[in-house]
DNA sequence: CTGAAAGCGCTAACAC
DNA sequence: GTGTTAGCGCTTTCAG
């Protein structure tokens, strides 16, 4: 009994708890709980006394125990995008910033979760605070995304970057979920626009993957501008990918080989377009003269990049404060003005593009 | 009685516990417990059944009630930068890619704490989880810095990006403290070496804020690349600011316009040196024609920008990783091989530097 | 190999 | 206004 003290990083000094506080003000652990979160029924000398007291102490609520008692923790999660991408993307980095310069300024503490972990059928295994959150702001939405039911199962409010589309047996409709997105569709539109009116007239385009509704949208706005144009599409020119930098060098790679007449690549992010870019240097292409080379994103790496990508500048900092007001506004109760919040792509012309070669 | 739930997100299904499933099995608490967490004790039989029924009822650790007991929480918390400097700040990201990357592949979740609430005398207010991290990963030391008496008290580990330095009546060697750093002196030393060699005299040097230690290393690097050369050092070319791109600009301006002798300006990071380029270009003078811009850090935003800036490259991704790693080694109760991980920076010549003008 | 019981630190009815 | 009493869900001696 000398020094009951358990795993975890504790020298040998035991944490000031209430009962220490109560005890030495003669007054009650509820009282004491009561006085440090601002009850108004607590008068406001004893309150007072409290405080100073705790602050002598050195007294530290313990999070853990008031939150396993309240059920809320001051938490929000982010979940992470799942392989091929990583953590450390560009575009997503630049949304944490949004997300985290947001909840914390509002008083709420960020952390990471893998996708998994919220889905997690753990089988009591591998322990996370993941499932403890508040809420959650859940990333890369994927047709039919089952981290939806999952989450409307636990009972914890959630808002996604990006709209999403329910599969064929889901049980929720777009409208119901919160989330935010900059109009993937007006602003692919727009690039492609751009080309159009430049002259081109076979423009690959290289997707992400089918799974995720990003992929969708983006491949019907450069559907709507050739449709608008007048130019039939042709599947020919469509090659799929993933997102990656990598991923965008390889479709691009194949594209060239299969139909050397493309005079211009839409790539529908702009890592992509990066690895398409390379592809081109790589076949000896001059970009734009042979070839003109367009993106979607808008990411800060590449925003003082030469040459400058051609792509539509998605708000992505904004992107992340939305998604943290939208969530935290949800954690505490308030009737949500909107449950979606779209905003728009801004084209910006680089030097990555221009007229086809004659 | 009917359904006693508290706030928090839960609806209407309460979650399913130990006792639950202990009820289920016909077996206490004790044993699901340690089922579960795989005590060797429990007849392999009697494990089996456990996790198959922990499964089919959708059974969850719950990580706070689990937490509370063992005082571990699987969790490193990264201290965010204090302001003018922000969350979002380029270098910060990068690194945190780096934390974050290596962190939640070890099974750790990660989330951001305000240094201040590291710090908190609290008064016993304000919730937070922050307290409850199994380590910490610090930035931004500062000479004497207080987190560090503070953590040594909590008993919790902890890694500091950046070389910490004791002050007046610190009572810790840097020595003793955990580190992981790019070598700042080395770094900088190279980057005014280089101005050297083009032919400079008259260097110009915008340094961070005084109470950070990388400002002094820094500014170390720069005199002992002017010493070397033979070169007097000039306190009137020394120009303090604060890390930001807004300090940097306008540091330079002033610097700018109480010595226009200058020939070129070294900048402790990119970011200043950025705004560096951006006062330079106001006052009409064309770099590195009239002057010459170099920085520090080598941040990703800047690495495909234009016009090259010259700087020096550190590693800021792998920071992050070793950061998360010299953590967790100390977390899992491993002895480290070394305290402190410094890594070398590497020059990179970009087009903001040329030699002086006649 | 398994169970009973105490306890981690805090909060929330419910009394007085 | 303040105290009493149960928990929150899990882990961990201590028995057997």
């Amino acid at each position: 009994m000398a020094d009951g003290k358990k795993a975890g990083g504790d020298k040998n000094l035991r944490r000031v708890t209430m009962a220490d506080l109560a005890r030495r003000a003669g007054l009650s652990k509820s009282t004491i709980s009561r006085a440090l979160a601002g009850d108004p029924r607590v008068k406001p000398e004893t309150r007072a006394r409290v405080e100073a007291l705790a602050y002598e102490m050195g007294y530290e609520l313990h999070p853990l125990a008031s939150g396993l008692a309240t059920n809320r923790t001051f938490t929000i999660g982010l979940g992470i995008p799942s392989p091929p991408r990583s953590f450390s993307n560009p575009f997503y980095l630049e949304f944490a910033g949004g997300v985290g310069d947001w909840a914390l300024n509002q008083g709420y503490t960020l952390f990471f979760a893998q996708n998994e972990d919220i889905l997690a059928r753990t089988r009591g295994r591998r322990r996370t605070v993941a499932t403890l959150a508040d809420g959650y702001i859940l990333t890369e939405p994927e047709v039919g995304d089952a981290r939806i039911e999952r989450l409307i199962e636990m009972g914890k409010p959630f808002v996604f970057l990006g709209s999403v589309r329910p599969g064929e047996n889901s049980t929720w409709r777009s409208d119901d979920v919160v989330w935010t997105e900059a109009d993937n569709v007006q602003g692919c539109k727009e690039v492609v626009q751009h080309l159009i009116e430049l002259g081109h007239r076979r423009i690959g385009c290289i997707t992400g993957s089918e799974r995720h509704v990003a992929t969708h949208n983006r491949l019907q706005g450069y559907k709507a501008a050739l449709n608008e144009a007048g130019i039939a599409l042709d599947h020919g020119l469509i090659e799929a990918a993933d997102f990656t930098e990598e991923g965008g060098y390889l479709a691009a790679k194949r594209l060239l080989e299969r139909r050397p007449d493309v005079t211009a690549i839409f790539a529908s992010n702009d890592q992509m377009a990066f690895g398409a870019l390379h592809a081109a240097r790589e076949r000896g292409l001059h970009v734009p003269r042979d070839l003109s080379v367009a993106g979607f994103d808008g990411i800060a790496t590449l925003r003082y990049s030469t040459p400058q990508l051609t792509t539509a500048q998605q708000p992505i900092y904004e992107l992340g404060q939305a998604a943290a007001r939208l969530l935290i506004e949800q954690v505490q109760g308030r009737e949500l003005a909107e449950r979606h919040a779209l905003f728009p792509c801004r084209l910006r012309v680089g030097d990555t593009t221009g007229p086809p070669r004659r």
